[in-house]
DNA sequence: TGTTCTTACGTCAACGTTGACGTAAGAAGA
DNA sequence: TCTTCTTACGTCAACGTTGACGTAAGAACA
């Protein structure tokens, strides 16, 4: 009674729009097929107990009303409350390696009923703190993490609470959990190593902040690829702490001038790989001078040479953090797991330029 | 006192780990301080009413137990009841375009500190009205929608209920709410016509799935131009539902096998411009015949020729979204605005190559 | 010194839902 | 026909939190 009075008060405020019309709950549903509420619920949760036509009943209410079940609510009250969300806290959503993993994750938690709550930390360890404190408010069934911060004991807590967490493409530090990484000391090897071959002794690398592990996992690459053909490595022309496109293309110009500038490049990231192509471009030089990128996209076959990249796959990353995830929100309790997978070595010809005055094969490869 | 009995239970179950280590309420920390539940609950919300002593003693206490506060349970009792959570269903957030969008409309709800639930739709109906449902369950405070669907009638009752609808690059059917779409039909009309003015006559246009809307104004667009030049429709020329970039690239294979093959081509949509682009290359026509792609994106410049594209202003589009669903829950109350957007022509080179035996201007634009 | 105000708490109920348990009526079995 | 079981409900309390309201102690004032 004192409910309808005020279902009829609010459809009377004409203008006042600001708080919204009250959602109808189960109680109002029990009332107009008269029945009690805890039979609404049986009938909306489909559990047994309730005769065909007291279903009926209840359904035609809940239609009428426009009766939405309140996830929230359940969630409360269930035993096993499971929220049914997957935080994922990536470096950037709208960047294709992020965006890429985002997607294939999706993909595999979308089975298991689960949604993605997607944010980006553009490289900023408070925010991934701020995130992650807001998904645990939440009680989200678990977490994937692309962190930016550099030590992440502060989840320690959240790990004995029985949170889920996954980390990606970096590996956790202070704690331990499962991961799935790249071995990007072999990618980097591999990419130095490859241009070396081609007859190439300045070899410049580029990479990404230095704070970040992946990326000084990269430059150990390059050393080590260095250092394996007996090559020495000239600091001027390892440039760590690359910000971005129109940073690499600044800095390649300006290798480019040096006295004896570089014959080759390596970046360590697919932003840094394009900001490159471009000062290459702009200088007139990208047939001469040789380059292989971290991270392949959508596009680097179009590009012109087509590039030679360290491929990630970004689609199998994705299924295995998804995977791990549901393994342990079915209950697997072992140690946490770290895959490591090999990153690949796409050739299409921009890292097939050879060195001046010492050809190898030809480098057209388009 | 039971409490106290039901965690050392839970203490004591070494093995097994399938049901969680239950965390701590207010009830524990206010067990744990000497105060009352309300109390803590004061102290977290950091409202007035509690003595700089007490306070500390909760917050000690709150740290002690690894208190986090239950945004679910503090949503439930509220009165503004808000989930703090926006939904965003794109067509496919591992798209650029999509990705793009995401991180756009991310920047500008975080602020208002709502978080984004993203979800790919691949243009599946069912899909998108599940999702829709889970949200609403969720209690979603917004809903960003780039519809798969052609009708949107079962969204009324979810507005009547006050929940803010936004539609991005797709406008609503049966339903009047707001939206942020490009005038699609002047893109197009745009890009032909360019096409048309380099002396091509035969043009030819790949198009996306034709249930979608966005992709039926592209080809009217297409018929616009080419209606207003006295060009007649050749129908082999026009080819709608193209599925994706392989897709493509036989579609354009096939039109360049032709007797009186296309000079020119139009692509409806990214991946499509994508596909059209390998298919030129491998047949070695990517400097004889000229392209315009709808969709911009990240390396656009960097294909050879670069691609002239119809753009889309991606981040401002999801900033518009974003203002939009922000005014509506600070209450706006008028009718839906309709944002039409226009999309822009960005020559870069492969839309200007002329037709055979019609100079006009230098292709050359890098 | 008595009155009023303010501060710092506490108590109670409610948000919308579901688990535990109770019960009446009919079915099944002895 | 009486007992036992099953089915289809209902009642009550609880999930973790906060709004409404109560109250005791001290401060401020006349």
């Amino acid at each position: 009674m004192r409910n309808t009075a005020i279902v009829t008060t609010t459809l009377t405020q004409a203008g006042g729009d600001r708080d919204r019309p009250a959602r109808s709950t189960m109680k109002d549903v029990a009332q107009l097929a008269g029945v009690s509420v805890k039979t609404v619920s049986r009938v909306v949760n489909g559990e047994a107990g309730a005769s065909v036509e007291v279903r009926e009943r209840v359904l035609r209410a809940a239609e009428r009303l426009d009766y939405r079940h309140n996830l929230g609510a359940s969630t409360l009250r269930r035993k096993d409350s499971r929220s049914g969300i997957v935080g994922a806290l990536l470096q950037d959503v709208g960047n294709s390696f992020s965006a890429g993993l985002l997607r294939a994750l999706e993909d595999s938690l979308r089975e298991a009923g689960l949604s993605v709550l997607a944010a980006s930390l553009d490289e900023e360890p408070e925010r991934e703190r701020g995130i992650v404190a807001d998904l645990v408010a939440r009680r989200a069934d678990g977490l994937v993490l692309m962190p930016a911060s550099r030590r992440h004991e502060y989840l320690v807590s959240e790990q004995r609470a029985g949170l889920p967490l996954v980390f990606v493409d970096r590996r956790p530090h202070g704690l331990d959990c499962d991961s799935v990484t790249v071995d990007n000391v072999l990618g980097a090897t591999r990419a130095t190593a490859h241009l070396i071959e081609g007859g190439h002794r300045r070899v410049a690398m580029l990479s990404d902040l230095e704070e970040i592990e992946t990326a000084q996992e990269r430059i150990a690459g390059y050393r080590a690829a260095l250092a394996a053909a007996g090559l020495e490595l000239d600091p001027s022309l390892l440039v760590p702490s690359v910000r971005g496109e129109e940073d690499a293309s600044r800095v390649v110009a300006k290798l480019l001038a040096l006295p004896d500038p570089p014959t080759a490049f390596v970046t360590g990231r697919n932003t840094l790989t394009i900001g490159a192509v471009r000062a290459l471009r702009s200088a007139g030089l990208s047939h001469q001078i040789a380059l292989v990128g971290f991270d392949d996209f959508p596009t680097a076959d179009l590009v012109e040479p087509a590039l030679t990249v360290i491929r990630q796959d970004v689609q199998r990353i994705g299924a295995e953090v998804g995977r791990l995830l549901l393994d342990r929100l079915d209950g697997a309790a072992g140690p946490p797991k770290h895959l490591v997978l090999e990153p690949s070595l796409v050739r299409r010809g921009s890292g097939e330029i050879t060195a001046p005055g010492r050809p190898r094969t030809a480098a057209r490869s388009d």
